[in-house]
DNA sequence: CAGCATTGTTGGCACCGCCTACATTCGGGG
DNA sequence: CCCCGAATGTAGGCGGTGCCAACAATGCTG
């Protein structure tokens, strides 16, 4: 089957897979020049396609922001669970996810900050929460293992949770923010879980 | 001086100190409608003055952020050096830091987001840096007093200060994010101090 | 194969940031 | 004291944006 050229070298009026086009493009533009440089006219315009017909895949900027979040809280989970080495002892297993994540936030700033803007809110878009959730669940699955072996001390398992993945975020924060080389941010991973683990008072 | 009014009750020709309306009314709508709902040419409006003026003050909308996130650093700083109490044991005396910032940054959620943002670099402003170095003094003070104290774990005070502000940071971040909410973040202050100084391991 | 839903296109609206040319006012040196 | 340059504000225009409505091509399904 030839394809139905017209005459000229026309694409086919329909794209064919405009949205994923608009997304992989998004997360490129947002790669190299920012989430302030996105523009909806400039994708499409990447795509070979007119100003408007993004908006036949979402009704709004937000509405690709939010997809393009969740993309990223999917990439996000996938390295976690990729990184958890469950038959590892508890402090090697921590460093081990931790670097994961401090990796994935080092090379993918513009991304992780779209994942915690607080704009979604409003709908929550429950897929959205479901993805959080997942991500969370592998770090939450080590603290909880722990704990069970007693490794770790009582409490309840989800502020444990939410107290290390803060240590977390802000060390990805800082290094996001240049105030800490990213190399150095992934070079003292170890010495940094040792730190959560054992605390700052001398033993 | 019976004031030049011409004939209409016209404002004068120059505002007078349209550069600090302009930065107040910045934060004001930061604080109400969010960063992205940000205009110059609106700020222009609010302030009775001509959508170009503003130019004549900060040479691009960058450079009001700039000076944004300088009053950002320059409230923070007040913030914590009034709220650091050198009497204090050093457990109560953290709280009290700790403390002083969730609570800046719940209040100051989008200003906060502003300072972060990694967008100074290239000419780093200067007063920025110093601006950043004065706020993170505090926190870097009460780590050596401790450390000098045999309080805290010997290692470079520098580097356990930037471990301590992270998990702060992330802290704040969860709760501008919300995945905690404000109140819980605030409330669990001492606890979660109590963490980072001993660790998640059972003693 | 007819008709309807989907996907693109064109054009227009209001707004934005930034620029240039021009107007007004202020302030300091002759 | 006044005059002229520096600061500050104004008017208008340019290219860009997101969003919307009306219309066109295509795909799918009964």
């Amino acid at each position: 089957m030839p394809a139905s050229r017209p005459t000229q070298e026309s694409r086919p009026y329909h794209h064919g897979d405009l949205r994923s086009t608009l997304l992989a493009g998004a997360e490129r533009t947002l790669r190299e020049k920012g989430t302030g440089a996105l523009s909806l006219r400039e994708l499409a315009r990447e795509a070979g396609v007119s100003h408007a017909a993004p908006g036949r895949h979402f009704k709004d900027k937000q509405a690709l922001l939010n997809a393009l979040a969740l993309v990223g809280y999917d990439r996000l989970g996938q390295a976690l669970e990729g990184a958890d080495d469950p038959t590892l002892p508890l402090e090697k297993r921590l460093t081990a996810l931790a670097r994961a994540y401090l990796a994935f936030s080092i090379d993918n700033a513009e991304l992780l900050e779209l994942m915690y803007a607080r704009k979604h809110e409003p709908d929550a878009s429950e897929q959205l929460a479901a993805a959080v959730d997942r991500t969370v669940g592998s770090l939450e699955r080590v603290i909880a293992d722990a704990q069970e072996r007693g490794e770790i001390i009582a409490g309840d398992p989800q502020y444990l949770t939410l107290v290390t993945g803060a240590t977390l975020q802000g060390i990805a924060s800082f290094a996001a923010g240049g105030m800490l080389a990213p190399e150095a941010a992934l070079d003292g991973t170890e010495e940094f879980v040792h730190l959560l683990l054992h605390g700052l008072k001398p033993r």
